[in-house]
DNA sequence: TCGGAAATGTTTTTT
DNA sequence: ACATTTCCGA
């Protein structure tokens, strides 16, 4: 039992409990994954079997590498009976096979968000509603929290509240919309991923027979990041463990993020509630951050007025201080990630995947991205548009959709007249009139459409399609995913409509193609599957991917640094963290900021996105950024101020164009530093360096120029002097003290930035702005 | 029915 | 700024 080794108290009290109910409290960096796949194991080593233990995760990632670390402690061989998944794909397999109870088949489509809010939209024309009034995107999140809190079509449509809060949006008839979506996902044969949550919570309320079997399967429960349930995540798992009561569940209130989706920390309280006997464990030491960061985002989170009391500490060491860096544009922001990724390689060996660049809303990745691969500095995108969204993906999966399941609806029309074939709106208008008026799926309408009064070359252009899916549709049962998808990409007509567009998007899109042929031939020549049966048809593979995300496409450790939203990073750490856009407006995000809880959540993502690092953060926020092609001017965020200066170290690499004198004394910290001048709380601290005078861009001198004992600037350490030079002609190194920022600094020449002191003033440093040619990195204007 | 041009919305976060 | 949607003529 040697995997008790090194475990601290509670942890090794949280391990031991096996059990009865189980509340981890768990702070950030708090060995949280440790604990829970240890207990796993010593479950599994009393004698638990495997096959009794269900794990439920957020993330595919997340499942993947409890699954890996419980392989490490006891081998593959038991691990591999586990159940081990996101809430998601196990509901969705359990539906697999026990759906038909409720009339789906087992076989059915899963509509991501995408299809959801399109197949709403032909439904709020049907009702010839306006689709700019009844957006399909308002009406789908209204339904998405009605499935999440339970409260299926007929409820909505009886609850007074409710009911007025639609009307007083002016949107009287989403309760009616509600049960016409539900109605045709039905009769699609699909479920939405709300679906996978409400329908499972209905499979289990309505068959007795259905919930006593996974009852007694699933003895011991376990939940990763419960802070992020909603309400019907929590039923279900109450519904569940109501024989066995083994209910482990681990969350920090601090880092509940996801009240958009439902989640709500009332299940923290309604656990303990539900289940008296609950022992509760907190982990509150710290193994990830320093003590700067750890403290830090201490502070930060106590701004908050709701949150469970405890107490985060760590014996790491105090470590650098947070950098905070303010810039002009959101353009030099990300040039300076990118420059300090460069210094801290060269002068601290990182690799590449030990930075991450965090930020709150996905546009922000793209100065980032530019300046990243400007400076040849690989990188790798989370998050944004998934491969399986992209277009020609979605265009070629509507065909396998349709092909395994042939009632849906969304993919019949994606693929419809793509490529053309002479299908067109009106003839879809038809046919849709038919099938919704004998509540029949419309590829069954399409079979009857000369009774549709449709004739000539579109009837038989539609003879023609029903033929081929049909005759693609006899392949399933002999033929696994990869020879089915083969030839549904030579025969209909896709590969022709790729490889005749030879422009540059157009070669993208046939390698994509290309890719995903290989993921499917891949998925069918992987021998396990996932501990289920060894199912390698179209369906099943249909099944695996939807609910995938971007974070789970391979390349994970690769050497890249990583940019993601803060969301998207939750459960992850790095060594080196940049948070990027820290504005007014942008984080906390002006959605939020009307209410407490609004706000407080967007405090907590900042928590997150501070206790990511590990010795390293670095915050950044501009005075001016692009939104929707023009230029906005932001406040520093509120959130700056609630770090206490003492952690803090300002680099102020650009001032204001015009505005600094050489000769004169620099500009005071106070001048160049705008958080909120009204109420002037925020001073620096009196020995913070200082910027330099980089107006003008900054110069640099020949370094070859560079001798021991030499007065030099440096752009973000400020004045130094030169203590010794070492290394041969191409590889210089300097050993430069540099008083305001802190001491002795190391620096390769050849890379280094300086500026000869005693070489003169520069001329040219006149309001107009940087002078053409005097900086290297081009000043990026954006035109 | 189809293709290109004009107009319009998008960005808060995700399974 | 960009992508998607809508509009309009062939």
């Amino acid at each position: 039992m040697d995997y008790f080794e090194g475990l601290n108290e509670p942890q090794r009290q949280a391990v031991q409990h096996l059990e009865g109910p189980l509340m981890i409290v768990a702070g950030a960096g708090s060995g949280k994954t440790r604990v829970l796949t240890t207990r796993i194991a010593h479950l599994i080593h009393e004698g638990v079997d495997p096959f009794h233990i269900l794990a439920l995760t957020f993330t595919n990632k997340a499942a993947r590498e409890m699954k890996e670390r419980v392989e490490n402690i006891l081998g593959s061989t038991e691990a591999r009976n586990l159940y081990i998944g996101t809430f998601h794909s196990v509901f969705a397999r359990i539906l697999r096979i026990e759906g038909p109870q409720l009339g789906y088949p087992s076989n059915f489509t899963i509509y991501d968000t995408d299809d959801s809010k399109s197949l709403l939209k032909t439904i709020i024309q049907e009702q010839n509603l306006d689709d700019k009034h009844y957006k399909p995107s308002l009406v789908y999140n209204r339904i998405s929290a009605a499935k999440n809190s339970l409260i299926g079509p007929l409820d909505y449509a009886e609850d007074p509240q409710v009911q007025q809060e639609d009307s007083r949006s002016g949107r009287p008839a989403t309760g009616n919309l509600y049960g016409l979506y539900a109605k045709r996902c039905f009769r699609n044969g699909a479920m939405d991923f709300d679906d996978l949550l409400y329908q499972m919570y209905l499979l289990l309320k309505k068959v007795p027979a259905v919930l006593h079997k996974y009852q007694h399967k699933f003895r011991y429960i376990l939940i990763d990041e419960f802070q992020d349930t909603n309400p019907a995540q929590y039923e279900i798992i109450r519904m569940l463990g109501a024989v066995y009561e083994n209910i482990c569940v681990v969350g920090d209130d601090a880092q509940s993020i996801y009240s958009f989706r439902g989640a709500t920390i009332q299940n923290i309280l309604q656990f303990r509630k539900d289940y008296e006997d609950t022992l509760v464990v907190k982990l509150e030491q710290n193994y990830r951050s320093t003590k700067s960061i750890l403290h830090a985002a201490n502070e930060v989170i106590t701004h908050n007025k709701t949150q469970i009391e405890k107490a985060l500490w760590t014996e790491n060491g105090e470590g650098e201080k947070i950098r905070l860096v303010r810039t002009m544009t959101d353009n030099e922001e990300g040039r300076s990630v990118a420059d300090s990724i460069t210094e801290l390689r060269l002068r601290h060996h990182f690799a590449n995947r030990d930075f991450a660049i965090l930020y709150r809303t996905n546009a922000q990745s793209r100065s980032f991205e530019e300046n990243l691969r400007r400076m040849n500095i690989p990188y790798r995108i989370y998050g944004g548009i998934s491969f399986y969204q992209r277009k020609e993906i979605k265009d070629f999966l509507g065909y396998l959709r349709l092909i395994v399941n042939s009632r849906d609806e969304e993919s019949l029309r994606r693929i419809i007249n793509f490529p053309p074939r002479g299908i067109g709106k009106t003839t879809m208008e038809k046919l849709t009139l038919m099938a919704n008026d004998r509540d029949i799926p419309l590829f069954e309408a399409m079979k009857e459409a000369g009774s549709a009064g449709i004739r000539g070359g579109t009837l038989e252009a539609i003879g023609k399609f029903i033929l081929m899916i049909r005759s693609l549709q006899t392949q399933l049962e002999r033929q696994n995913a990869y020879e089915v998808a083969m030839q549904v990409f030579r025969s209909t007509g896709l590969i022709k409509e790729l490889v005749h567009d030879k422009s540059v998007e157009g070669v993208a899109r046939y390698e994509n193609m290309e890719e995903l042929l290989n993921s499917i031939k891949e998925f069918t020549e992987t021998p396990t599957g996932d501990g289920e049966l060894l199912d390698k048809s179209l369906g099943s593979y249909l099944q695996q991917i939807t609910l995938l995300t971007d974070a789970d496409q391979e390349g994970e450790d690769a050497d890249t640094v990583k940019l993601m939203t803060i969301h998207a990073a939750k459960g992850l750490e790095f060594p080196c963290v940049f948070v990027g856009g820290l504005e007014e407006a942008l984080f906390p995000n002006a959605m939020a900021t009307g209410t407490r809880e609004g706000l407080e959540e967007e405090r907590r993502l900042f928590y997150v996105a501070i206790t990511r690092a590990k010795t390293r953060l670095s915050l950044s926020y501009a005075n001016t950024r692009y939104h929707f092609g023009n230029l906005q001017q932001n406040d520093p965020s509120r959130f700056l101020e609630e770090i206490p200066e003492k952690y803090l170290q300002k680099n102020f690499t650009t001032a204001y164009p015009g505005r600094f004198h050489p000769g004169r004394a620099p500009l005071g910290p106070e001048a160049l530093v705008p958080l909120k001048p009204a109420s002037g709380g925020q001073r620096s601290a009196p020995g913070a360096p200082a910027a330099r005078g980089s107006d003008r861009a900054f110069a640099p001198d020949d370094p070859s120029l560079m001798e021991a004992g030499n007065e030099v600037e440096h752009q973000k350490f400020g004045y130094g002097r030169i203590l010794r030079i070492e290394g041969a002609a191409g590889s210089r190194m300097a050993t430069i003290l540099f008083p305001e920022a802190g001491g002795e600094k190391r620096i390769l020449l050849g890379y280094a930035r300086l500026r000869l002191l005693k070489s003169g003033t520069p001329a040219g440093a006149g309001p107009a702005g940087p002078s053409p040619g005097s900086c290297p990195e081009g000043g990026s204007s954006n035109p």
